[in-house]
Formats: structure tokens, C-alpha cells, sequence
DNA sequence: GAGACTCCATACAGGGCTGTACGGCTGGGC
DNA sequence: GCCCAGCCGTACAGCCCTGTATGGAGTCTC
């Protein structure tokens, strides 16, 4: 009869050190070798779910199977299903901006070099290629989600505002630097939309030429 | 004891001058005033729950109860729901790719009049716009479809490929041509994914502009 | 070393969705 | 006007998934 009074614990506890820094090991491991889970690892789960399945299959029952416990696990840590849903959605904006921001104060100030480091973007070794696709999951998902849809709106529109900006420092009037930071974030959306089509000496033969042409006066 | 011989009828039956041109209502109408249905009709169906609420929220029973019937009838004309959605996503490239052979043969062999009939192609009107919501739809399930995959594929390469010809008409070089192809392809996938952002009179003004600088000489 | 707390297992109830078997109504051709 | 084929309704079996209730093992603290 004792944590009968429920409904409170859920969160709140200290980060403690869990054992394994991701998931266990995708399915194989059988339930030997117990680690304790904390929210974390569940979003992460539930991330890479989301990542190569879609939102709709993001699943309590699989996700436990996945990290080698029962849901009753899942229902200690998380109020429910969307309790979860909600808390990827904040930790993938979080890290969004929190990336904007860094790149906002991030060292060069010379306009021409941020451009360059915009354009190569999307050519940043692994980790930026996992974001690149989270963001299209959550972007897919936010075609229905209400929640989703301001999430990336947001991300879309500061993104957006700081090629613009950029585009201002090189001595491009307002409208004009509007435009071409949007068709500059139109050309980094596309090319890991697209990212199927072209080898990657294209691309980036592509890529010096997108970023020749958005400086190129009119 | 009669069509026990099933597993052969399913389609091939001549198209029948069905009541309703479209849905019969969405999920008010109730059974009386029965419609005979065809296997466009479901589709029909299909592509709108896909649009606005994922493949994965295409169902057999949902969709039965926005056409009024049961399930029965959908398991008439179709083997399975796996049947219906490939013959949604072929009925989609049968569209798509007609849409361009129509385009290419099309009146204008001026490539600046054609440069600007594409450009403005986000701006045509309802049915336009809704083609690129299906669009859009199908593009997040070939996140995770193989055969969704291939025909999305196949379409962005053959518009991209229309785009750079455009381009050669107007006289740049192979690669040059390749790239603001791609480039102005981003652009019009962009705009339509990132539909939220800006008003009207900013999206026109935008894409005169970028009518313009993808003409910009390097 | 005895609670108290954290975290997970187990078991149950219920709803959603698929596919199949089969029966019945309707319209058109002869 | 009969009969057959097309089209749909009904009923059943079964899986998947959610959420809840409750107990139990491990760990920390004093």
C-alpha cells in the first residue's frame, strides 16, 4: 500500500549516474545486466524511433522492449504517451537554439566567414547529420501536431532571421538580405531533404557555387 | 455458398458512373442514400487522411466510416490496406509525371517564359497548393518507405533535371545549369514546406527576386 | 538493519485495428 | 422473371497498444 499517493512522483530526482550512456543495445540484450533508466534515455529512444519509423511509432511497449524493461518503467518516469512526446519536442528545441546561440556569440564576426560556415553546413561529420534528420522527423511530424508545428516555426524563423543578418553585414539592404537568407536556408532544408540525389562531389562543388551566387549583386 | 471462389475478383471491372463525384459527405451522411463506391474513391479517401494526418492514420475502418460503408466493401476492392496505399502512391506518379510531360511538350519554348512559369508555380491556385500538401505528405512517409522513397526520388529527379534544362536554354554551362536548377528547386520545395513563414506580397517579392539572382551571371 | 525511497515487474481491463468468412441485397442481361 | 455478378453488411478471431493497480527488489540513510 505504500506510493499510493501517486501522481506526484514522476520527475525531480537527482541525475544519478546511469550505467550505460545510450541504450543498452537495441534489442539483443536480454534483460540481464539491468541498468536503471531515466527520462533521458527514454527521449532518446523515443528519438531514434522517431527518426527512422515517424512519430506514430514511437510506442510505450516498444520502446521498453527496446531498452530491456516493462512499461511499468515508462509510467514511473512519464504521466503518458504525450507527457513523453512533449519533453523530446522541448529537449530537441532546447538544443536548437541553444546551437543558434552559440553560433550567434561564436567567434568570427567577419561576415563572409559565417557565411562559409553556414554553407558547409550540412557536410559536419555524423552528429550534424542526426540532427539534420531529427529535424526532418520533427518536421514531418509538426505537419499535424500542433505543438511540433511552433516548435519548428521558430527554430525556422531565428535560423532564417540570422542569414539574413548575415546578408546585412555584407552590405545588403534589408529586403534584399531577407531574401537571399531565406533562399540560402532554402538550399540547406532542400539539400538534406534531397540528400539522396548527387554524389558528394556534387554537392559540394554545389555548395561553393550556392554560396558564390547568394553574394552575387543584382 | 456462392463467390467462394474469392482471391480472384478485387478489380478489373468497368469503371461504373459512380453517384458522388468525390466523398459522398465527410462523415455526417448517414447510410441511407448508399453510393457505390470504386477503388478511387478510397483512394480519394486515403490521400486525404494522408495529408493532413500522416500514412500511418490511413485506415481501413476509419476510412470506411467516412464513406459510409464498412469495411466489407473496402476488402472488395482491395486485397489488403498495403494494396491501397500502393495504388494511392501510383496513382500520385502517374499524376506527378504527367504533370511534366505536359509541362515539357507545353506551349512555351521560351526558356525565360518557362524559368517564370516554374517560379511561380507556388502560387497557382487551389488545386496547386493541395498537390503540394499530398506532396509533402508522401514525402514524410518516404521517410521510412522504400517504395514511397523510389517515387519521390524519381519525381525530384526528373523536375530537377527539367529545371537545369532550363537553365541551358538560357545558356550557362552544364554545371552551372545543374546547380541553379537544384538551387531554384530548393527554393520552390522550401516555400512550400516552410508555408508559415512571410506573408503573400513577401513571397512574391521573394520569388521575383530569386527569379532573378538565379539569372544573376557568375 | 530497518524503514523509506527509487525504480521496475506483473497482471488486468479495455479500446482500436486488421483480416476473413459468409450471408444478403441490388441491378442488368438473357 | 430469373439468375448471376458486383457490391456491401455482419460477425468473429486475434493482435497491438494504452493506462492503472499493486507488489517487489535494490539502494540509501540514519
Amino acid at each position: 500500500m505504500n506510493r499510493a499517493a501517486a501522481r506526484t512522483p514522476l520527475r525531480a530526482r537527482t541525475p544519478r549516474p546511469r550505467r550505460a550512456a545510450e541504450a543498452p543495445d537495441p534489442v539483443t540484450t536480454a534483460p540481464a545486466e539491468r541498468a536503471r533508466l531515466t527520462p533521458e534515455d527514454w527521449i532518446a529512444a523515443a528519438t531514434a524511433v522517431l527518426v527512422d519509423q515517424g512519430i506514430d511509432r514511437v510506442r510505450v511497449d516498444t520502446l521498453a522492449v527496446q531498452l530491456g524493461v516493462t512499461r511499468g518503467s515508462f509510467y514511473w518516469h512519464f504521466r503518458d504517451r504525450d507527457h513523453l512526446l512533449r519533453r523530446l519536442l522541448q529537449a530537441w528545441s532546447e538544443r536548437t537554439t541553444e546551437q543558434l546561440t552559440r553560433r550567434l556569440k561564436g567567434a568570427s564576426t567577419d561576415a563572409a566567414e559565417r557565411l562559409r560556415g553556414v554553407v558547409s553546413l550540412p557536410f559536419r561529420g555524423q552528429a550534424a547529420a542526426r540532427e539534420a534528420r531529427i529535424e526532418l522527423a520533427i518536421r514531418a511530424w509538426a505537419r499535424r501536431d500542433e505543438m511540433a508545428r511552433q516548435a519548428v516555426d521558430t527554430s525556422d524563423a531565428s535560423r532564417i532571421a540570422y542569414h539574413a543578418q548575415i546578408f546585412e553585414s555584407l552590405g545588403f539592404d534589408a529586403a534584399q538580405a531577407r531574401h537571399r537568407g531565406f533562399l540560402l536556408y532554402a538550399y540547406e532544408v532542400a539539400e538534406s531533404l534531397l540528400n539522396r540525389l548527387g554524389s558528394a562531389a556534387l554537392k559540394r562543388e554545389r555548395s561553393a557555387f550556392v554560396e558564390r551566387l547568394v553574394q552575387q549583386p543584382l
